[in-house]
DNA sequence: AGCGGATGTCATCCT
DNA sequence: CCAGGATGACATCCG
């Protein structure tokens, strides 16, 4: 019943995910602008795989919705995206359920369940689909998943990128009810043929995507009900990667699947090599009427298709594809959007080698794990590939996927590339499995692009996976796609191997095609890449590039680089610097240190006059002196010293200092009187207490102070704590008590004055203090925040660059593949790829008009 | 002897 | 205008 699925890239702001690094699929959650379009519309089956985020953290996203309102679309995807950018893998399934539930619980918070780091690795040991991810034994598995992806992410920035691929299947609204009963059981196991309902731009995409990894395919029961199309040499690969279905639920799918051919299913040119050799009777018959349909696929995946080509959907099933093609057209909007479009358009092309890549990515996903679910697949699609790798390839897989956890993800991108190019037997798993056995061989150092994944993926599948079939064709129309072809042929026969460089070689070459002088800058990036990977490298790399992709102009560039050196500098700085963390602690430390002084100053300050040891000898001046009565001078103490006297003692201690002051009055008074400003009074003063106080009280005013011993001196009633402490009002009152001479006032005064002005200045070295260790933190925090927002800048620009990288790659492959009625490949050069409402159209660089350019590219996509 | 930290003190400004 | 807080500058001690 299902008319068609389609797979559409959301270049969505928000859903702007990519896998970087794997690259196997670019896709994107288009699904959702879909998803909105398609819920309006009504029966639609949505499937949404979100795959790998970064390599950080392999965020697998499955969303599958059926008639699933709007907002809940959005809701999800929107979860989804935030769960994914959390670097959480989430699979929501609310299709099996019928969703709400799984919806409220993924909105709720992700469960284990759907947090399914390794969304493969459950297909694997549980077949995918088959096994919900909420089972519970999953849970132990993602939580230490998703701390070990945390704990690496610690060393990485994250970046935000993801992939997603999306896959709508159109229904009857009636059939897609009762698919929908069906299916939510079944789902698991479509999973392995779901894909069946996709069609081909979508199911390219699709395959790419999510096909192949999730081999999300659960539709595949909704085909069996629903009578899905069979599904392309793509969805063949995520067949393969869904071992799970049963015969019937492989021959249903396979009669999906060429349901889904003869509605033209556009994807087979590519993936369907291996189809064509499955059954060529069969291609002349899929061929014509593919023909039609391949084309219209093509343009789906070209959205100039898709705009278009929708109405040719079912005639089988008589579903109208044409609304979602549209919808991809209205998708086209922003400048991520036209990059979405690209990758759209591409999907088609890309498909296949994104369902390849897909394939590889889902041999990367579930490999391990799906390896079993591949195996199903595989009979489904073809026995061709399968056979070969499937063991063989589980096993690396799942050596890969062990690697490759422990390892970064992004790693693995390149890896799969490589894989993929890599092996030449594994021709249909090599287009999924490929991936990981490329992987296995290559280094998990050498990065490759998402882009080139995808490239590979593309290429693979066409070489490789369909080598006898769709090789002939490609090749034979090989011509057709000169920049791919030259890349990939000269890896032609290693095509696999190459096949990345090849896919940056084109990326660089291609310049030409893509105007897009970003492009051209970031070309050079991408073999780089693929030998950097390092993220350290990549960042940096990336910043710059970026900077030069983006236009950023040359300060903007330098001003990144200087960012960056920044980070490091900050890093360092870190480091090094007290903001640094163990600069930090020690300026910590430091500032402890320093606080407590502080804080013994403000005590002290409070305490100030009065360490214990001048408290003590300040007893005993007093008490000598004015006969002061000790215990009073004590609460003064106290009280005065309240705040430092817990502390205390031992910080007093160092207060303490009260250095020479007490030293004999003699000694210190000459020194004083010479050098102190005030030699006046002070000079009066200690002559004073010489005069007076020495002979006694030598011992207690060495320890006394100063103004403790002038107090004394001058025969001064009342403890300088007292002068000190007392409010202005008792202080009057206490001076008008006593008669006192104007000596004896002004040296209260003064003391009174000091004194104050001695805690005055201990509280305000403490605030000063204070203040510098707050700044201290301030620039820190700053710092911090500085670095963080460069490396999500970076990660952004990074996004960016890849993004348009891919673009620029999906469009050589697209002018690769493109033939004009004469079977002429299109030039880069002479025709530009120009995306608008209706889908993206093909247009003479001279020509201004768009409208013209459209009709050619169509019959020009036909012809193909 | 010199240095740096801790304090005290003074002068000044401000509240 | 005064008392007192705040603070810079300076002086002293001390380790």
């Amino acid at each position: 019943m299902l008319t068609n699925i389609y797979a559409g890239y959301n270049l969505g702001e928000k859903t702007f995910f990519k896998d970087n690094k794997r690259g196997f699929i670019f896709t994107f959650s288009s699904v959702l602008l879909e998803a909105h379009d398609c819920d309006t519309k009504r029966a639609s089956f949505y499937l949404v795989s979100a795959f790998d985020f970064l390599s950080y953290s392999r965020l697998t996203v499955t969303l599958k919705m059926l008639y699933l309102k709007k907002y809940f679309t959005e809701g999800l995807i929107q979860f989804t995206i935030l769960l994914s950018l959390i670097g959480v893998r989430l699979d929501l399934d609310t299709y099996l359920n019928n969703q709400l539930p799984p919806l409220h619980e993924i909105i709720l918070g992700p469960s284990s369940a759907y947090t399914q780091t390794q969304f493969h690795n459950l297909r694997n040991t549980l077949d995918g689909y088959g096994i919900h991810p909420k089972s519970v034994d999953l849970d132990h598995f993602f939580a230490t998943r998703r701390l070990l992806n945390q704990v690496r992410s610690l060393d990485h920035l994250r970046v935000p990128s993801t992939e997603l691929s999306a896959w709508l299947v159109h229904r009857d609204p009636e059939t897609v009810v009762s698919a929908t009963s069906q299916s939510g059981p079944s789902i698991a196991l479509d999973n392995g043929g779901s894909l069946e309902d996709v069609n081909n731009s979508e199911a390219s995409a699709m395959r790419g995507a999510g096909g192949a990894s999730e081999t999300t395919y659960s539709l595949s029961g909704e085909d069996s009900l629903g009578a899905v199309a069979p599904e392309d040499s793509q969805e063949q690969g995520e067949r393969e990667n869904s071992d799970d279905l049963s015969k019937e639920d492989i021959d249903l799918i396979d009669i999906l699947w060429r349901q889904d051919i003869d509605l033209g299913a556009g994807r087979e040119v590519f993936n369907y090599s291996s189809r064509q050799k499955e059954s060529e009777a069969d291609k002349p018959n899929e061929e014509n009427e593919e023909a039609g349909g391949r084309e219209e696929s093509w343009r789906n995946g070209l959205n100039l298709q898709a705009v278009q080509s929708l109405t040719h959907v079912d005639g089988e099933t008589g579903e109208s594809i044409p609304t979602e093609l549209t919808s991809l057209g209205a998708q086209t909007s922003l400048s991520l959007q036209e990059c979405l479009r690209l990758l759209e358009a591409t999907f088609p092309f890309g498909e296949e080698p994104e369902f390849q890549a897909t394939g590889s990515t889902s041999q990367l996903r579930a490999p391990t794990e799906e390896t079993p679910s591949t195996s199903q697949e595989i009979p489904l699609q073809a026995p061709l590939s399968q056979s070969d790798s499937p063991l063989d390839l589980e096993q690396q897989w799942q050596d890969i996927m062990s690697i490759m956890e422990l390892q970064d993800m992004e790693v693995n991108n390149t890896a799969v590339n490589v894989t993929m190019n890599n092996d030449p037997n594994n021709s249909n798993a090599s287009t999924t499995d490929s991936a990981t056995v490329g992987s296995f061989g290559l280094p998990p150092s050498t990065l490759i692009n998402q882009d080139v994944s995808l490239h590979q993926a593309s290429l693979p599948s066409c070489s490789q996976d369909f080598p006898p079939l769709f090789n002939p064709e490609l090749d034979s129309t090989v011509v057709q796609r000169p920049t791919l072809v030259r890349l990939s042929s000269s890896n032609s026969s290693n095509i696999n191997s190459t096949f990345g460089a090849t896919n940056l070689t084109g990326l660089f070459l291609p310049p030409p095609l893509n105007s897009t002088t970003n492009l051209t800058t970031t070309p050079v990036l991408p073999d780089p890449f693929s030998s950097l990977l390092e993220e350290s490298m990549l960042d940096e790399i990336s910043l710059l590039d970026l900077a030069m992709e983006e236009g950023f102009s040359q300060d903007q560039a330098s001003q990144l680089e200087d960012e960056l050196d920044s980070d490091s500098g900050l890093s360092l700085d870190s480091s090094h610097s007290p903001a640094s963390p163990s600069n930090s602690e020690t300026s910590c430390s430091s500032a402890a240190s320093s606080s407590s002084t502080s804080a013994t100053f403000s005590e002290e300050g409070a305490v100030g006059y009065s360490t214990d040891s001048e408290a003590a000898t300040a007893e005993a001046d007093e008490g000598a002196v004015g006969g002061y009565q000790p215990e009073y001078s004590k609460l003064c103490r106290m009280s005065y010293q309240d705040p430092s006297q817990f502390h205390g003692i031992p910080q007093l201690e160092s207060v303490n200092h009260n250095h020479t002051y007490n030293l004999p009055l003699a000694s210190s008074y000459s020194e004083r009187s010479q050098l102190s400003t005030s030699s006046s009074k002070k000079g009066r003063d200690k002559q004073l207490q010489q005069t007076k106080l020495q002979p006694p009280q030598d011992c207690v005013d060495r320890q006394s102070s100063r103004d403790e011993r002038r107090a004394r001196a001058m025969d001064i009633p009342f403890s300088n704590d007292k002068i000190i402490n007392l409010p202005v009002e008792e202080f009057n009152e206490l001076l008008a008590k006593h008669h006192l001479n104007e000596d004896q006032l002004s040296l209260i005064r003064d003391i009174r004055r000091r004194g104050k002005n001695k805690m005055a200045a201990q509280n305000c070295r403490k605030r000063k203090l204070d203040t510098i260790l707050k700044l201290e933190e301030g620039v820190q925090d700053l710092q911090r925040e500085k670095a963080q927002l460069l490396k999500e800048k970076m990660e952004y620009c990074k996004c960016i660059r890849q993004t348009k990288q891919k673009v620029q790659s999906l469009t050589q492959e697209l002018f690769a593949q493109l033939r004009d009625e004469e079977g002429r490949p299109y030039s880069a050069s002479e025709y530009s790829l120009q995306y608008g409402p209706d889908g993206v159209l093909l247009m003479p660089r001279n020509m201004t008009t768009e409208q013209s350019s459209k009709p050619d590219k169509k019959q020009k996509d036909k012809k193909k």
